[in-house]
Order: structure tokens, then C-alpha cells, then sequence
DNA sequence: TTAGGTTTTCAGAAAATACTGAAAATATAA
DNA sequence: TTATATTTTCAGTATTTTCTGAAAACCTAA
């Protein structure tokens, strides 16, 4: 194997390992990997052969990514086979990922927090009223991290970046 | 048992159920929800009754949380027992919270990248090139967000929120 | 010391998650 | 339509993660 070709592997394997610590699963941070490197569009074929990996496996982590928005299914003329390619522009996949976690991370939280809010609301004695405070002082963070994933995720880079670290100064 | 009772009940079962999505097991999830809702400290026997776990595994997790900053050891005096209570300042949990992450998903990620890129430095191709220059957008991206996560947890809320919230108008 | 109380560790069990492989469903060409 | 190629589904299996419970280690008071 050419020395292009292992840097690449490497890249997918070491990202496939990185994946749990970012809740997906090893196979599909490793597909999304391998297309991030590949110059052209690869069938589940393609990556069953080059991950080792089973056709349910590699069918339903597609299906994923393409879900997320992570890649998109491409159309080669006289090609039977789907061809699946990567988007490569970091913002977008930013905020593909910011989007993601949102509605997996602090929707359900906010969600979560916003009932129990509710029925401790009723509650009057100092325990309770306590308990409520608490309850919407952490509410309040995480619709704050909310709207602030939802508005960054929402704009062109050109014009956040600069403010952002305008801002960190 | 008292409405009171049951919301706290409702909320740490329920937020222990979201500790998986923000990857914390949902034991160590549902202690830190428990002691942020206890009005006073707790002790491991406390723990292992309320969410009846094992006492290894409530030891675990305690000390998981303490190690994370999220919750301290306290001594009461008389007792041997030791206590704990849980950081409830929402902005030094979400710093705490931001900072675990970075040591966890953006520093990992960052060092795959850079060990790749300095492999990929050397190849002349034009496909080596485009690695090489895929890799390290992906890397300036991941490196910026561990900058801006340094910088945010490390200042004060008050000095801060003003400023995002501008930014994002 | 030492005896009893408390915490830690860790091997094995249980639960959760991910993967395989083959059958079923679907799509396309002849 | 029929034959063939391709994709999807899912029951069963494998792997990983979490949890238990008891033994070992560690404290503290007397």
C-alpha cells in the first residue's frame, strides 16, 4: 500500500475510534471518514470492501448520514449502484453537527425541565419553591445554549467568525 | 409520597434517561441530578437507597462527578460518613461541562488530525494535496472550537452573556 | 494494637448497543 | 412480464458498556 493510502486509513480508523466519544457509532464515523478523503463519490460496495463491514451495517449508516445531512446519494449515468459522497465544507458540516446535537441534547433536556418546572410550580412550601428556582435557573441555561447553537448554526461563517473572535479578544 | 417527592423522583429518573445522549452514564447522571435538587449533602448509603443502585457502582460515579468538579466531598462534623453536595451555580456547570467536552471530543480529535496532516505533508500528488488540504480545514475548524470553548469557560458569565447575546441579534 | 465502620476495587453478570448475513422488498433492463 | 441487480430489513449473534456484590484496603476511636 502507497503511503497515501495508509495516511488515509489511519485517518478513517483513528476517526472511527473518535466517533464513540461523540455519540455516533464506530461505523458510521468511519464511513463519513472515508468520504471525507475520497475524491470521488464510493458505493456500499465501495465501503463495505474498504471498512470491512456487512452490507446491513454499511446500508443502514448511510442511511444515516444521509439523514443528518452528512453526505448525499449521487446519481452516476449508466450506473446502476447509488454513489454516496461527503459534504466537504467544514461550516457546513458545523453546523449540520451543532443542529444534531440540539435537537439530541438540549431539546430533550429543556423538554425534560420545563415539565417538572411546571408541576413545581404548585408546590409552596420553601423546599419547593427551592426546588423550582433551581430548576428554571438550568432551564433558562440551556434554552440559552439553544437559541445560541440554533443562531450561530443558522448563519454564513463570513459573517460570525470574525465577531466571535472579535468577542474572545 | 408528597408532590414535592415525586417531581424531584420524576426529574432525576428522567435526566438520568438523557445521560446517555450527553455521554454520562445514566447512574452518574441521575447522582448529580439527585444532589442538585438536595437541599443538603448526601451520603453514598443516602444514593444507593434513593436510585437503588449497588454501592460500587454509586462509588464509581461519585467519584467520576468529583473528579469532574461537579460535585465536592463535604465532612460534616460528628459524622464519618463522607457527604456530598453538587456545584448548583449553572454557569460553573456549564464551564465544567464545556471543558470536559473539549478534553474529551475536541483535543482527540485535534491530535488525529494534526498527526495526519504531518504525514500528509510529504506527498506530492495532487490527490495528496487535496488530503492534506481537506484534513486541515477539518482541523482549523476543530482547533477553533476548542478555542472558543477555552475562552468562553474560562471568563465570567456576567462579563459575557451580554456580549453573545449582541452577536447574535 | 485492634475492632468496627467506611471506602475502594474488581471479577463476573446483566444490560445496552452494534453488527452480520440472509431473506424480503424494491427497482431496472430485457 | 420475467429475470436480474440492488437495497432494505431484521432475527440472531457479538461486542461493549454498565452494574453488582463481596472481598480487600483503608480509617478512626478506644
Amino acid at each position: 500500500m502507497n503511503e497515501l493510502a495508509e495516511i488515509k486509513e489511519d485517518f478513517v480508523t483513528q476517526w472511527g475510534a473518535l466517533g464513540s466519544q461523540w455519540g455516533v457509532n464506530r461505523t458510521m464515523a468511519m464511513i463519513h471518514a472515508l468520504l471525507l478523503v475520497s475524491p470521488k463519490a464510493l458505493t456500499t460496495d465501495d465501503i463495505m470492501l474498504e471498512l470491512s463491514v456487512s452490507r446491513g451495517n454499511a446500508n443502514t449508516n448511510l442511511r444515516e448520514l444521509v439523514s443528518w445531512g452528512l453526505i448525499r446519494q449521487i446519481v452516476i449515468k449508466g450506473e446502476r449502484k447509488d454513489h454516496y459522497e461527503a459534504e466537504k465544507d467544514t461550516w457546513k458540516i458545523f453546523c449540520i453537527v451543532a443542529r444534531e446535537r440540539k435537537r439530541r441534547e438540549t431539546e430533550p433536556a429543556s423538554k425534560v425541565l420545563s415539565h417538572c418546572i411546571d408541576r413545581s410550580k404548585k408546590i409552596k412550601s420553601a423546599e419547593g419553591k427551592e426546588l423550582h428556582q433551581q430548576l428554571t435557573a438550568l432551564n433558562d441555561f440551556v434554552d440559552l445554549a439553544n437559541t445560541i447553537m440554533e443562531k450561530v448554526a443558522s448563519k454564513e461563517q463570513s459573517a460570525l467568525l470574525p465577531k466571535v473572535l472579535k468577542l474572545l479578544a
